[in-house]
This record gives C-alpha cells, structure tokens and sequence, in this order.
DNA sequence: ATTAATGTTAGAGGGCTTGC
DNA sequence: GCAAGCCCTCTAACATTAAT
C-alpha cells in the first residue's frame, strides 16, 4: 500500500514540465499559471494540467485570485523534499559558461523556498553556532544571546507551529544551512533592509550593507569567496 | 458595453510501453 | 508486428475577470 503511494507521489516529480515547475517554485514566490508555463516551456494549457496534478498530489496549493490563479509550494517540508532531489540532479557536469557562472552564484548564496542557503547559508550556520547565537546540544535552539541580537537587528520571528529552527542539506556545499521560522524571518528582513537581493534562478545577491549585520550573526563576508 | 488577458476544459494526435 | 492503453502535449472553445 506504500508502496503504491509512493510509487504515485514519485510519478508526479517525474514528469520534466512538472519538475521545472516545483523547480521554480523553490524561490518561494507565487508563481500564476501562465508564468509556470513558461518556466516549464509549455502551453498555458498543459501547465494547467499539471498544476491541477500537483494540487492533488498536494505539492502545491492554487489560491485564486481574480482572473489569476496564484500557486505556491504547500509546505516548508514539500520545499525541503524537492531540494533534496535537486541535490542529485545537479550531480551531473556543468556543461557551457553561462550555465557554469549561474551555478557558481548559486552556490555561493541563493534561496531554498523561505531561507537562505549556499555557501552563505551554511556559513551563517557556523556563524551563528559559533557566537552562541543558537545551540545545538539539544537540537537546534535559538538562545537568548541569540534572540537579542536578532531582535537588535530588526528581525521579528513570526509565531506558528514550524519549527524555529532545523537543518536543511545544501546541494551545492554538502553541508547543513538553517531552515524554520529564524532563517526565514532573516531572510525576509534581508531582503527587505536592502541586505540581500533576489535575483532571478533563485540566485541571492549579498549587498554590502549586508557586511554589518552579517558580522554580527557571526559571518564574515568578505572571507568568503565570491563567484 | 466592449475588448483584452488569463485560466480551464474537451477532444485529438503522437510517442512510448506492454501484452498477445 | 500489431493493437491497446497510457501519458504528454497541443489547439480550439469557452468562462471569468480586469481594463478601457
């Protein structure tokens, strides 16, 4: 019965236009059909289709808005899993220069669905791990020093059943970067405060303002190298 | 009210796999 | 080899909504 289940789960990844799809979805924006069907380089119609079959299968969740029907990735975790797939497609060569430079800025920092990840991503983690902004003795928990800097730092953590913290395995550098509730209001404030900009390809651009408040998480920037 | 844009559905065609 | 079935994709038609 599982089996089965899986088996009907896995075919709905399997699919290349669905897979561009829950692809470009990972940015964590809400994406309108008609510019699914273009990330996946198929008719209006066809992309319908499948957003219907990722509906059901309830990797996505469809919000109609309008003459527009807005989707979005269900869940933090649906997030997650795709990821991790990603992490074994990318294991194939890297073929021309533009495709090579454009992986090279996403390792270096992009997102994964709400946070952030990349070299970035899992330097944050060591940053925060090492000034005892967070602790992982008992899993990982966000200790008061922590809650402090943050909060100087104008991120406010919303309230909610998620996880405020936990590990998420980063494709590109192999190691483990923040995802939960923390990260993701890091992110946001980030971007918003002129920190971060996202680019397109779920590629982050670390603006220099983003030097200070990254130092103070424990990251220094600046030794971190660039693509 | 009309036009344009967007999304959905039905039906058909083509490619592929499977069973005979 | 051939028919049947499945899956993916497309066009055409239609419904809905926003813009003019």
């Amino acid at each position: 019965m599982e089996t089965i289940a899986l088996a009907e789960v896995a075919a709905v990844l399997a699919d290349p236009s669905r897979a561009s799809m829950c692809l470009a979805l990972l940015d964590g924006r809400a994406w309108t059909v008609t510019e699914l069907a273009g990330a996946a380089e198929v008719a209006a119609s066809t992309a319908s289709e499948h957003v219907t079959k990722l509906t059901e299968a309830g990797f996505v969740v469809r919000v109609k808005q309008g003459r527009h029907s807005y989707v979005r990735i269900a869940d933090p975790r649906v997030a997650e899993l795709i990821e991790h797939l990603a992490q074994h497609a990318e294991h194939r060569p890297v073929k021309g220069l533009r495709s090579s430079v454009r992986v090279k800025r996403l390792e270096f920092a992009r997102t994964c669905y709400d946070h952030l990840a990349g070299t970035v991503g899992v330097a944050l983690r060591d940053g925060m791990l090492t000034t005892g902004l967070i602790d992982e003795a008992d899993g990982l928990t966000l200790t008061a020093r922590g809650r402090e800097v943050l909060g100087a730092l104008g991120v406010e953590i919303a309230d909610g059943r998620r996880a405020m913290l936990r590990d998420c395995l980063d494709w590109t550098v192999r190691r483990d970067h923040l995802a939960g509730r923390v990260p993701a209001a890091l992110l946001s404030h980030g971007v918003s405060a002129g920190w971060l900009s996202r680019e397109g390809n779920r590629a982050v651009k670390v603006l220099p303002a983003a030097e200070k408040p990254f130092a103070d998480l424990g990251v220094d920037l600046a030794g971190l190298r660039r693509p």
